[in-house]
DNA sequence: AACTATTGGTTGTAAATGTAACTAACAAGC
DNA sequence: GCTTGTTAGTTACATTTACAACCAATAGTT
């Protein structure tokens, strides 16, 4: 083994971030996915939502960097859920207002107690400064590059 | 807007997390999808193969925490592509030895190379000691929680 | 040897995603 | 008013992935 190993893919950023991302997602999917049948997409669009308050799918492409077919498919499929209720705006009916029901906004608070809990956990593993590190490079490189998938 | 902000999502770790890797990720395809056509699980696995040689596709699954169907899939692509060969054991008829072509060989030393250059560029955003602790954080992190995808 | 369990790996099928083409509403120039 | 361009959002289709069922080889039990 490790005959050829010029460098360990853990050593490689981008590999090692990923596998931190990918075991994290794949541990809090069962609170949405079990409890409420969603996808990763659909919690995303709930969770802006629920942050920010009503908005346009535009908008949480551009917050999210979610490409807007995957937001309109996950906008159906909350709405098909009771989740959100959308409205035209009467100035521009290109536009539609979405909104949580009040249903949608009991899911996003329990799912976000659920992520709040979560998030101190995986914190837990770290020292306060270690954290407060991790999150400052983290949004450096998440700042990379942003173009083309806002679209 | 932020009516109803409890909490922002740049604050919540495995969301941040995600969009920085995912940035990554995206950037990265480019080199192993425009010259080579191949997926991100046929780079995973050539990767794999070029750092530490010679090994089952079961090992691989287990190193590159893939699950099987996928290892299979990307190696009967890499396969198909010349970049590997497969070689039985006659002890264990199961399993099959994988071994990088020269061919593959000088497609990983490409890619390990551009691999290592986007891994300084990362880098150049931070200075040694963050990139040390965010090492430190995402190695904790991907250690959370493994038994079920790699079966 | 026959019977069951386990393991390495593949294949079939349904679900999810990406890309491009499309519709509808508006805006600007003529 | 008509043409051209742009923007918000949807739909269609092709690619990719996930999950389960499957096959073949081996190991263990009797």
């Amino acid at each position: 083994m490790r005959r050829h190993a010029e460098f360990d893919p853990q050593d490689f950023l981008p590999y090692l971030l990923n596998q931190a991302a990918e075991t994290l997602s794949l541990e809090f999917q069962r609170h949405y996915r079990g409890q409420y049948g969603m996808l990763r997409t659909e919690w995303r669009v709930l969770f802006h939502l629920g942050c920010y308050g009503e908005m346009t799918a535009k908008e949480i492409c551009v917050r999210a960097r979610l490409h807007k077919t995957k937001v309109s498919r996950a906008v159906a499929a909350l709405h098909a859920k009771r989740f959100l209720t959308r409205r035209e705006l009467e100035r521009d009916r290109r536009h539609a207002v979405l909104q949580l029901t009040s249903l949608g906004q009991r899911v996003f608070a329990d799912l976000s107690r659920a992520a709040h809990a979560f998030d101190s956990e995986v914190r837990a593993a770290m020292t306060p400064d270690e954290a407060e590190i991790l999150h400052r490079c983290l949004i450096r490189i998440a700042a990379f590059e942003t173009a083309q998938r806002t679209g």
